[in-house]
RNA sequence: GCCCCCGUAGCUCAAUUGGAUAGAGCAUCGGAUUUCUAAUCCGGUGGUUACAGGUUCAAGUCCUGUCGGGGGUACCA
């Protein structure tokens, strides 16, 4: 079975299908042959990156080996060495020698370096991809607001890491199905019929935006606490709905419409993208018989017949099926119990499941069982994602345990990708207190602070809208995704909207230097009459000479490169797109620090063929960051 | 009440999932620009990892308890 364990950690679904690392894997064979009493694979896993990097590339601790051997831990990772040293050296491994209980690695630089230019250069905007999805599908559910309402900053963590999942399973080759599961039934639209009917009567919905929809909304919430027939008025228009009133019914559509059309706008200027919007009502007229089917499979009885069809016929009567199953013995899993449908799901510890209401009507559990089954016959999912907020932990465990304990093997598939919640000084955020921040106002306002910032910059005017939208946005979006899921986050205007250190716009400065690095050597071959620029960036993996990157801040990008492909499977594995924002972080870090060091490493200079040869480790470099922000959903832009 | 999550520098976060001297950014103090974009870089200050026990060769990480913050807890979604 899958849990999102304690810590947000998910058994892993990868398994051996990682791809290796070739340096590791040589001196996991190494160590084997030297002695080490480990099958390879295990050897691999316990290797470590020393923090401090003087020490080694790679590095084994000897601390249960010595206990095998009742040695000290210095003294085994000493005879090891010793053994190693004994044993042909192995390919792409330089040195080994041993510091206190470690057996520390040092590889061999240009082999490192070798592999990761030539790997990128090769893949260019497909490197960090690979195949190991073996185009199997997986489901993503994320963002899914109620319609008739903005989305406001609440709806960022779920809509970018849904986002960023979608590209990241996508680039392993996972067939990926995006799914916004709208909130577009329940009393709540009531309640927003009811409003515009009282307020705004015969205005088309043409004139109307969502925002005024919401407005209306907490207006008459507002006025309901004091006037209560307001809220049977509320119910009365769902009832209608349900019922298929036609009026009503085209008033709601045109909400649906008029929602989705807005959401589109938002999610192109987040960079997120869905296959399908089939909310909640779309699984209206299949509840029913899903949990005819549930209750087959558990045994159980139902309560209650299914409420009349939405013409007012009396449903297609599918036989009176597996009615009352008598009670005798224990109570069956699957009962009735205080006039409701329940799973008591006591044994594991969990409050029971709701399925059906005293009066009758199905809930968020039943629809979301719909929707699973639904999923599972339609999309054959290998895995099935559900990006929502960590307030619905339980909600998630009651509703997986339920499909397990139908016997639905695939339940083990499903998986609860939670995250901290948005909180507004402390609270949390609520449309109807009016507490909300909308999505839009936080992107325009970054936005607008990125056209002052660029001010003082030559830049084309014409560009400059484009850019300003990029590196406002990405700031936002970047900093929602650098935080582990897990952790809770307080809503601050003045940290959203932090441009210096580490963040969006940090990265993708990096990607316009490089980049200005590229027109600088264009200028320089084009005043000496050789060729274009395009052509130029590519042809540098074929000639390049590799060992004139001697220095140790070659060495590192080179690594960090090399690294790519491993963060973006871990950042899989995990659900967790900041595992990616970290590495592009640290991939600045390294650039900038490399080329602030003029003197040393001028990258355009005399010497064309280092030149070439740092033009190539810069080029990957600026791969790196470009694919891995797409990932994330940011763009690149040439400068800012 | 019970269950779940979180607690690391003044602030926001990392820490290769149990490994070496707990690292970054912001803020603050001090430096670096005739240069391929300073939205940058270098250095200083800043830590009893909430607290108390325990397991282990090794604990920020695992176990128990306490405190603090948040969330959830049968007819909302």
């Amino acid at each position: 079975m899958t849990h999102t364990g304690s810590n947000g950690t998910i058994r892993p679904m990868f398994g051996q299908e990682t791809s290796t690392d070739r340096f590791a894997t040589a001196i996991a064979r190494a160590l084997a042959r030297a002695g080490v009493p480990l099958a390879e694979r295990e050897i691999m896993q316990q290797l470590a990156f020393p923090q401090e990097t003087s020490f080694g590339d790679y590095a084994f601790p000897c601390f249960s080996l010595a206990k095998a051997r009742r040695k000290s831990p210095d003294q085994a990772a000493a005879e090891v060495v010793a053994a190693l040293k004994a044993l042909p050296p192995e390919p792409g491994i330089a040195s080994v020698e041993s510091r206190g209980a470690y057996v520390n690695f040092f590889v061999d630089k240009l082999a490192m370096i070798r592999d990761a230019l030539l790997a990128c250069a090769k893949t260019g905007p497909k490197y960090g991809h690979s195949t190991i999805g073996n185009d199997r599908t997986v489901v993503i559910d994320y963002s899914s607001p109620n319609i008739a309402k903005p989305l406001s900053i609440g709806h960022l963590r779920s809509t970018v890491i849904g986002g960023a999942l979608y590209r990241i399973f996508g680039a392993l080759s996972y067939r990926c199905v995006g799914i916004n599961h709208l909130g577009d039934w329940g009393t709540q639209i009531g309640t927003v019929i009811a409003a515009v009917k009282k307020w705004m009567p015969g205005a088309s919905m043409a004139d109307s935006s969502v925002r005024q929809l919401a407005e209306l909304y907490a207006r008459y919430h507002a006025e309901m606490a004091a006037d209560p027939s307001l809220e049977t008025e509320a119910r009365d228009w769902f009832r209608k709905l349900e019922n298929a009133d036609p009026e009503t019914v085209s008033l709601w559509k045109a909400f649906l419409e008029l929602t989705i059309a807005s959401l589109k706008r938002a999610y192109e200027r987040v960079g997120v993208r869905f296959d399908s919007y089939a909310g909640e009502s779309f699984f209206n007229d299949k509840i029913e018989p899903a949990l005819k089917e549930l209750a087959q499979r558990m045994s159980g009885k139902l309560v209650a017949p299914p409420p009349p069809g939405k013409d007012g016929k009396a449903p297609p009567a599918k036989g009176d099926a597996p009615a009352a199953v008598p009670v005798t013995g224990p109570l069956p899993r699957m009962r009735e119990s205080e006039g409701a449908l329940i799973v008591d799901l006591s044994d594991f510890g969990m409050p029971p499941c709701l399925l059906r209401k005293s009066d009758g009507a199905t809930l968020y559990a039943t629809r979301d069982i719909a929707a699973a089954l639904y999923r599972q016959q339609t999309y054959g999912f290998a895995r099935a994602v559900y990006v929502v907020a960590a307030d619905q932990r339980l909600h998630f465990r009651q509703f997986f345990k339920v499909l397990e304990l139908a016997g639905y093997t695939w339940a083990s598939n499903c998986v609860h990708v939670d995250f901290g919640l948005i909180r507004f000084k402390g609270e949390k955020m609520a449309t109807r207190a009016g507490t909300v921040v909308l999505l839009e106002d936080v992107l325009d306002r970054s936005i607008e602070l990125t056209v002052e910032k660029m001010r003082d910059r030559r830049l084309d005017p014409e560009k400059q809208e484009a850019i300003a939208r990029a590196v406002g946005i990405g700031a936002i979006i970047f900093h929602d995704l650098k935080h582990k899921r897990v952790k809770d986050v307080d809503f601050d205007w003045e940290q959203i909207l932090r441009f210096d250190g580490e963040t969006g716009p940090y990265v993708q400065y990096t990607y316009v230097r490089i980049a200005s690095i590229f027109k600088k050597y264009a200028e320089m071959r084009n005043a000496q009459g050789a060729g274009t620029g395009a052509a130029m960036e590519a042809d540098l993996a074929d000639d390049a000479k590799l060992d004139r990157l001697t220095d140790l801040e070659e060495f590192q990008m080179a690594k960090l490169i090399h690294r790519f492909p491993a963060i973006v499977e871990q950042a899989a594995e995990k659900y967790e797109p900041s595992i990616i924002a970290g590495h592009l972080l640290d991939c600045a870090a390294a650039f900038h620090r490399y080329y602030r060091d003029v003197d040393r490493h001028k990258v355009v200079s005399d010497d064309l063929e280092l030149t070439k040869a740092r033009l190539l480790l810069c080029s990957c470099l600026k791969t790196v960051i470009a694919n891995g922000l797409e990932l994330l959903g940011i763009r690149t832009v040439e400068e800012m």
